[in-house]
DNA sequence: GCCATGGATGTGACCGGTCACAATGAGTCA
DNA sequence: TGACTCATTGTGACCGGTCACATCCATGGC
């Protein structure tokens, strides 16, 4: 691609081309087979051949080809992530922790969006991916998009030697997949609980859309309102997961003056639920307590500073990829899943009676 | 490939490892090369053996292997990201518009972080990616990791086939890659006329570290100064790119009542600023105004909904992929470089003097 | 009727690794 | 000393495509 005339490299011929196993062989005055034998550590190997074979390899600066490599081997040391999305915290934060992981393991990671979940799309991309030859695949199952790309998989999978991971906020029904997810359901009783104990009579919690219509969030919400017998009321429900519709049905639902704490299905949802709160002059944490979840990185600056449950995306990802087993050295026992922890700040507080007044 | 039982597929043989354009070949009773021509689209090949072909294709559930196409061909049909993050805004959107263009173009996207700017890791990662065939390779050059690894690239791609992408804050000195960069020059100087405009007697500036000393950014609110006579305050520069370095810095500055308007190096920023404001008493825009980058998802619900410039990053993403004329139907003419924009919404106002005593 | 032209098709070699198997030579044991 | 084991090394074929080149046949101009 470079058109400037510059170095005509070494003096021996034209080593244009990258140098391949042979060359290694030649200079070092063995056969291929050995040189393949060094690259891979194989044992028997006898220490004056390596040493010799490293030397060529440092001299020519020989670098193994990842396509004959894979074309041999039969599957490429690739880890695909399917995901719909690249820009929101956990999402970005969990491909981030597969790569991290992935790199420390010499394994390539490639990226493949779902651009919609529309079944059609879904189903054609993870037939794209699940080809086997194409490495190993792990789904980001956070949405709807990623649940109906794990249902997909199986079917295509089923008899392939393509090795895939599961991401998610629950465990999957089936069982031939490797998964691992965050026990959103304590995470959720949880931040419910500490605003229960805050003195709020009940919780409100708006959801993310999600292909369960029951989450785990809100089944640890509801069951967290059980124990102390509190009321369960209706899930507010955005009509999608952008802090403009929690915004939207936060300025439609705040008025009622019954509500004094809401549980949002995450940060960007809380954020747009404050902004209504300041929009309709209720004080936070005085007339409202609001709790999070994520822990995004702009959630202690918010005015007020975010209570959220935080969890530990990155972690998350790397175990994603450590239980695919594959790569240097893959780990026996993988990393544990990671637990989500409850970070109280500014905006809950004690419950206080809703001045009705105080709605402008 | 599948074992739920269905179709018995050809009664020929097993079917078991994926078919080979040999395979489909026999089936469709023509050679292998003509397979060939019919899947890259070569002219010569007749209408009659053509269909027999993607008959044969289409019932032996045949897809041509990336890898084989790879080491025959010398490069892999595949874009190599290089980052130093995935999560922040600007970042993740750009990733994203490089996937969304390269999947259109039926390329695979890989992504390599950059896990410090620590020179070594930067080379090390360069010398890496840049294997001429490991296919090409975009640099986001956003920040100094980048900016060294786009300085470690020429040296390593020089006698090397391998294509590279550029995207960054300003166009690089060499003119050998191919490069996409936002005009960040232009966008400063609209940003600092906007709240000179508002009667501000002058505008501070918070910079984003980076490897320039003088980032466009800086240029151009310095020329919007100069422009109207207004005195050049000394840049704040906070420790790191947080928004806690933010909000440290300008607890520490934003005392002096002289500083009636801030223009922050992103959204990020501009929210620790805003934070810090809240903390020290200030009202914005009343007594303070600010004005951020990037428009994160976020800013318009801030409190105050955030006054920022707007970047395309995933049209930059796009373009950045477009240049590299790689893929199907690469475009003689990439689409222009997207301009900024400038959106104004609460955190800039009418300067007033402000009151020392509002201090507390 | 002859040869140039060109579309359609096939054959062999090659890309750079890996696997299976054979061959060599030294050391061990009966 | 012969048979056997074992470490070390080498050879050939193969993975699934692509490229370069040869071949075949139909057409058309002279």
């Amino acid at each position: 691609m470079d058109v400037t005339g510059h170095n005509e490299s070494a003096a021996t011929d034209s080593p244009r081309a990258a140098a391949s196993i042979r060359d290694v062989a030649r200079v070092a005055g063995v056969s291929y087979q050995t040189v393949s034998r060094v690259i891979n550590g194989h044992s028997s190997v006898s220490a004056d051949a390596r040493e010799r074979v490293e030397t060529a390899i440092g001299s020519l600066g020989y670098r193994p080809s990842r396509a004959a490599r894979a074309l041999a081997h039969g599957m490429e040391n690739v880890v695909t992530v399917l995901t719909s999305n690249t820009s929101l915290f956990g999402y970005a934060q969990t491909l981030a922790g597969i790569e991290e992981a992935a790199r420390t393991a010499g394994v390539r990671v490639a990226i493949r969006v779902l651009s919609s979940d529309d079944p059609d799309v879904v189903e054609a991309a993870v037939e794209q991916v699940s080809d086997p030859r194409s490495g190993a695949v792990i789904v980001l199952g956070f949405d709807r998009a990623g649940a109906r790309a794990l249902a997909a998989l199986p079917a295509v999978v089923r008899a392939s030697a393509a090795v895939e991971s599961y991401v998610g906020r629950r465990a999957p029904k089936a069982d031939n997949h490797r998964w691992t997810w965050f026990d959103d359901t304590v995470a959720a009783e949880r931040a419910t609980a500490h605003l229960l104990d805050l003195g709020h009579a009940t919780v409100h919690h708006m959801a993310i859309p999600s292909s369960s219509t029951v989450g785990d969030r809100q089944r640890g919400w509801q069951r967290a309102l059980r124990a102390v017998g509190a009321p369960v009321p209706p899930v507010i429900r955005p009509e999608s997961w952008t802090t403009q519709a929690a915004h939207a049905a936060a300025l439609e639902v705040l008025g009622s003056p019954e509500i004094t704490a809401v549980l949002c299905g995450n940060d960007d949802q809380a954020l747009g639920v404050l902004r209504a709160a300041h929009d309709l002059g209720l004080s936070v944490p005085g007339d409202l307590s609001v709790v999070g979840f994520d822990d995004i990185p702009g959630a202690p600056f918010f005015t007020p500073a975010l209570t959220t449950v935080r969890f530990d995306f990155a972690g998350l990802g790397r175990r994603a990829f450590e239980v695919l087993g594959i790569g240097h050295d893959p780990k026996p026992e993988p990393s544990p899943i990671p637990q989500p922890t409850l970070i109280i700040r500014e905006s809950s507080g004690p419950a206080a009676t809703r001045r009705p007044t105080s709605k402008r």
